[in-house]
RNA sequence: GGCCCCGUAGCUCAGUGGAUAGAGCACCUGAUUCCUAAUCAGGGGGUCGCAGGUUCAAGUCCUGCCGGGGUCGCCA
């Protein structure tokens, strides 16, 4: 409809009515906020008056006659300042249901991308344990966000980058070594402060007793640390691979930190390259505030010259013991990343990696020459309730509530839908005992009712019409004409806008727009089906009209196509039956 | 102190620069005890934190304040 808005603007033009070298690129065409105003609404009237050096009505009504030559409206009119406010006719609307059961699960789908490669790294946690809760949130979002993106077009590679390289993975090594001569008999007593006290550190000495016998007991630290620390690492990555798994993710790509300075140095060469961009200079530090521990040493190191791209300070990438910083390797990671072909890059970061976001946008700019976009997605904290009551956590003493955990108490649909039933910058809180709950109140519920809902509609229309199944001759092709309730046309409008709500869910890289819409639909059918119970005229079966009945299944089966898609596209399964 | 995020109904939160700012919960009123499967309809309730600015149009974009949270060389 947008396009046959300006074929009828550029008509105008060659008629003389409006002035040539009009720019359109603002001229919006969308469902008005106010359904009392249409179905479509154009803003173009108020977006060209300037240019054309004109009255907004004037143009509105110019147009306004050239757009009721358009076969599918039914009505147009200009109201309030200017707006085009256009209206379909039904049988626009009856087309939308039949396109709906053609394309299936693909209604919707949509090239934005145009095939162009992105990169989503999520997730990329500490390989030292296993997830815990506060993980779960963005490791959902990027999932979501991949297979979104993925539906509108884009060739998405979903990432996780491996931080196996820093003094975590070592620390690791020698809690496992501890577990090591545990398994040997030994009393290793108290895991000492700085190890990883937790239970799950120990089949990983069981396994390395199982291996080496006592052989390791007699190697010096430098000989064992390295075998141990690979054996730990591959044993917490199978670990969080497996709570990935139970989410329903799994990355394409498992990058490792280490593998950057495995062959050549590619940390090294990034610094070179950014050096030959005087990018990088050796130099001094101002002591950070709000932070006095008394160990702040002032010396010359080399740093980054984050500051020509926004950033408070210039970034340190050498430590004081000559390795390279944590920053230092996530350049050339990102260098990787742009080697690899991608032009636009989206991480997904936790609330307290925010401080992380400006010298990681400069690295990019850096690295690219300003010509790869890198976008940040910030997920806030979760916060857990049982029944109203807060879970209480704490890492020090180990109290802390694993992503296993959450996921075998309340089960991977309700946890993935909740996790972006909330933006992904605002806190959340998640109730183990409230997405249980089969009311109303709760949103999980409520959309899966929906399509339970459907599928039952079909069940019992067996009685009266058997053979009237989803994919049946009279479903598919019925007379959709029959759809003129209010409340049918309603779920209509709804469905029409499932693709363009997809689109700018993508476009914006906010899943939980999809969340929100999918409780909006099923909100809307189960108020048609309720309808039902006082006036049986609306009920979907209708015994003595088989016709309407299979007009009224054909667009229950195009609801529940819209919502199945959707919880597909969050990572959830329609469910048949509510059990 | 610097930076980032948030501030919208009593509460929890939606709101691709568009018209009279929405939903759920809670509250009030009413309907239903039937039916296809776990109610439904209506109502009250708002200075969109404050003040400027950009725009034909600002809850939305920009700047400055106020309030809450997070974060602040070499950890990752």
């Amino acid at each position: 409809m947008h396009a046959r808005i300006l074929l009828a603007l550029e008509a105008l033009q060659r008629e003389g009515a409006l002035p040539e070298g009009l720019d359109f690129a603002n001229v919006e065409v969308s469902p008005p906020r106010e359904a009392a105003h249409g179905d479509l609404a154009s803003n173009a009237a108020l977006v060209l008056a300037k240019q054309a050096k004109m009255k907004p009505r004037d143009i509105a009504d110019r147009l306004a006659e050239k757009m009721k030559a358009v076969p599918e409206v039914a009505a147009v009119e200009v109201a309030g300042a200017g707006f085009l406010n256009l209206r379909f006719h039904p049988s626009f609307w009856h087309g939308v249901v039949a396109a709906v059961l053609k394309d299936g699960t693909s209604f919707g789908r949509a090239d934005l991308g145009k095939g162009e490669r992105i990169n989503v790294e999520f997730v990329s946690a500490n390989p030292t344990g296993p997830m815990h809760v506060g993980h779960t949130r963005g490791a959902v979002f990027g999932d979501a966000l991949a297979k979104l993106l993925q539906f509108t077009g884009y060739a998405v590679t979903s990432e996780y980058y491996i931080n196996d390289a820093g003094a975590q993975v070592d620390a690791l090594a020698r809690s496992a070594y501890l577990r090591y001569r545990e398994a040997l008999g030994e009393d290793i007593g108290q895991i000492p402060e700085g190890l990883y006290p937790g239970d799950y550190v120990k089949p990983v000495g069981q396994a390395l007793a199982k291996e080496h016998g006592s052989a390791l007991l007699n190697y010096p630290e430098e000989r064992w640390l390295p075998l141990v620390r690979e054996m730990a690492i591959a044993a917490m990555l199978a670990e969080i691979k497996g709570d990935l798994a139970a989410l329903n993710i799994q990355h394409e790509v498992f990058f490792s930190e280490r593998s950057l300075t495995a062959g050549t140095d590619q940390v090294r060469e990034t610094i070179e390259e950014l050096r030959g961009k005087g990018l990088v200079f050796e130099g001094r530090l101002e002591k950070p505030k709000g932070h006095d521990d008394g160990e702040w040493e002032d010396r010359e190191q080399t740093l980054f010259r984050s500051t020509d791209f926004g950033d408070d300070v210039d970034r340190a990438l050498m430590k004081s013991d000559g390795s390279y910083t944590y920053f230092a390797a996530d350049m050339a990671y990102h260098r990787n990343k742009l080697a690899r072909g991608f032009k636009t890059l989206i991480n997904v970061f936790g609330a307290d990696h925010a401080g992380y976001i400006t010298r990681m946008k400069a690295a990019v700019a850096a690295l690219s020459d300003g010509k790869a976009a890198l976008d940040i997605k910030v997920c806030q904290l979760v916060k857990l309730f049982r029944a109203g009551e807060p879970v209480r956590m704490s890492k020090r003493a180990g109290t802390f509530v694993t992503l296993r955990e959450v996921v075998d108490e309340v089960g991977r649909d309700p946890v993935r839908f909740m996790m972006l039933y909330r933006k992904n910058d605002a806190p959340l809180d998640f109730d183990m005992a409230k997405v249980l709950e089969q009311s109303k109140d709760n949103p999980v519920f409520y959309v899966q009712y929906a399509h339970a809902r459907a599928k039952s509609v079909f069940r019992n229309a067996q009685a009266a019409f058997p053979g009237l199944t989803e994919n049946s001759p009279q479903v598919l092709g019925a007379d959709l004409a029959r759809l003129d309730d209010a409340g049918e046309l309603d779920l209509i409008r709804r469905l029409a806008a499932y693709p363009v709500l997809v689109q700018s869910a993508a476009r914006a890289h906010e899943p939980h727009r999809l969340a929100f819409y999918l409780y909006d639909l099923a909100s809307a059918f189960h108020a048609q089906w309720t309808r039902g119970n006082d006036s049986p005229h609306l009920r979907f079966i209708q015994p003595e009209d088989g016709s309407l009945t299979a007009a009224r299944l054909a667009l229950i089966g195009a609801v529940a196509n819209v919502v199945a898609s959707g919880l597909a596209l969050l990572g959830g399964m329609a469910r048949d039956e509510m059990g």
